[in-house]
DNA sequence: TATTGTTATACTCTATAACTATA
DNA sequence: TATAGTTATAGAGTATAACAATA
């Protein structure tokens, strides 16, 4: 039985991690001309190509309504476009442009240069440990959230 | 030289592990009638004590007229209340109500039980490593945020 | 009838700017 | 003159409900 003090602060740590994580995509993204929600829509689509806004309501878990008022931010920002279903008059089809595949790209970039940045300096076995820790923790939060 | 698909996993799962304890968060403050916003807020009045809006507005880095709105809120819901402040008639103190601090204290303990869940049935060594690995991700985290 | 996406409406969180009361 | 907090205004993200077009 390890003292209580330690699981606490194990969890201080995680929890001072999410926010400093959630600054530094927010900023990043902003470079891009993306807010994290928008990206989190493009990024749908950089995965699955072109998809209906019903798609991707369910793929984020917000109402359709929501994906309206993305979709048109992202349109206006020039990172999406829509177009006509091939055969669903009433869908619409949501693509990525050029410039929105780009953006994506260099969010991957930025991706990659933050696993180096946080993991590059882990001893091998350190990051193994780390990386059996990490995924020991979203194992509870599944159940947990499950329940 | 790790191989880079290793970093790479590590931060995905680090990621997803944003994301679930963000939901988790969202929805157990949800209980207390509470947003992560004012919870914040509320937080640093249990930490604090009484205080002005103003050092409510530098303690959570936002603006004075959104500390304006967090507390009109967490008025109308009944957790803190404006009182005068003794000496500057200026200003107002944020005090927690009762049923404010019953709140803060329920978040503790569900703060325990989370810290429990997530880390109980890790081994004490395993622990310790997971525990080095947050502390270097941060530190790095600080270091990318400085920059 | 069911589904897709929209308009209408509303709430929270966030910001800047102008203003009031007080120091 | 500077500071504390407000009103005014705006925009993003979220929701529900009602509706139009289409399946």
């Amino acid at each position: 039985m390890k003292p209580l003090h330690d699981t606490g602060e194990a969890l201080d740590r995680l929890l001072e991690i999410v926010v400093l994580l959630n600054a530094d995509m927010t900023e990043s993204l902003a470079q891009q001309g993306l807010s994290v929600p928008r990206a989190h829509l493009a990024w749908v689509l950089h995965r699955d190509g072109p998809v209906t806004q019903r798609a991707l309501a369910d793929a984020l878990d917000v109402t359709p309504r929501n994906v309206t008022g993305l979709v048109d931010g992202l349109v206006a920002s020039g990172h999406v476009t829509r177009e006509a279903h091939p055969t669903d008059r009433r869908a619409t089809l949501v693509a990525l442009t050029p410039d929105g595949t780009a953006a994506l790209e260099a969010m991957a970039e930025g991706h990659q240069e933050l696993a180096a940045t946080l993991f590059e300096t882990m001893s091998a076995p350190q990051l193994r440990a780390f990386r059996d820790g990490l995924e020991h923790v979203t194992q509870r939060l599944r159940e947990a959230a499950g329940s």
